[in-house]
DNA sequence: ACCGTAGTGCTGATTTTTTAGCACTTTCAT
DNA sequence: ATGAAAGTGCTAAAAAATCAGCACTACGGT
């Protein structure tokens, strides 16, 4: 299962991945200043030769100095994530989802953004049937 | 910050967190039963001996056994896992959430759920304002 | 030409997590 | 009333994760 790959990593392991997600790539040091309790410098070097190693990140170069990205692309492993949230606390149920992030940002939708939603909807609507 | 701490959890209790969640409670046999590589019954006992004390769940006895429940509520907990999607995926955009929330079920809502969407997005655009 | 800065690779130690096992209690059926 | 089953607490060992440090290379400025 797809999912699972999320749930297996370890604790700096997933504070890594979801920094390297949020920027779609990052250098050592990147990952090191967004790192809570942030460990020495080199320790973060190794956790992202080891996390390579896994198979969860590659790297390349640039300059002299390694740029890290995920193995699997942001959006799948979004979407990954989503579905695990998903079942973990809504049931499993869209409606429910999608209630909890409106309600989380209620104020901070533009008029055009709640349009495209509406459009959104509307084509579901329809492809449903 | 109270987002921070699902990120603090080891693996383990991740994927604890994640069972108590998603079935409201459990006892240790259940949490067993549904780990991913399950260690030993006391195993999991301790562990879940260690997170009630560290505060992230407490226990009711049931007749002669531990009924376990996360300390944050459910939808609290589910609300801040979102908002760390939301950071760590969608740029913080709630509208690329919610597309990928539809694309991720398009076909399994019902037209009734839809009805009850539009209807949220439009108290949402009233209230916007 | 040389020093300082900023990278990388690697390795071994520390710390934390994860685990199994044992001792005890309660319940229930024989 | 006794033994088996199923619960709990606790502790110490094993495994895994986490970490810091050292040796080395490349680059740029003085």
């Amino acid at each position: 299962m797809a999912t699972r790959s999320q749930n297996q990593l370890s604790r700096r392991e997933r504070q890594i991945m979801d920094i390297i997600h949020q920027h779609g790539q990052a250098t050592a040091q990147e990952v090191m200043d967004q790192l809570p309790n942030p460990p020495s410098y080199s320790a973060v070097r190794a956790l992202l030769r080891l996390m390579e190693e896994k198979g969860y990140l590659r790297h390349e170069q640039d300059g002299q100095r390694y740029v890290y990205k995920a193995t699997l692309a942001r959006k799948r492993a979004g979407r990954s994530a989503l579905k695990n949230l998903l079942q973990t606390f809504f049931d499993g149920s869209t409606e429910q989802a999608v209630v909890a992030l409106l309600d989380l940002s209620r104020s901070k939708l533009t008029p055009e953004e709640l349009d495209r939603l509406s459009q959104l909807i509307e084509e579901a609507r329809k492809e449903g049937r």
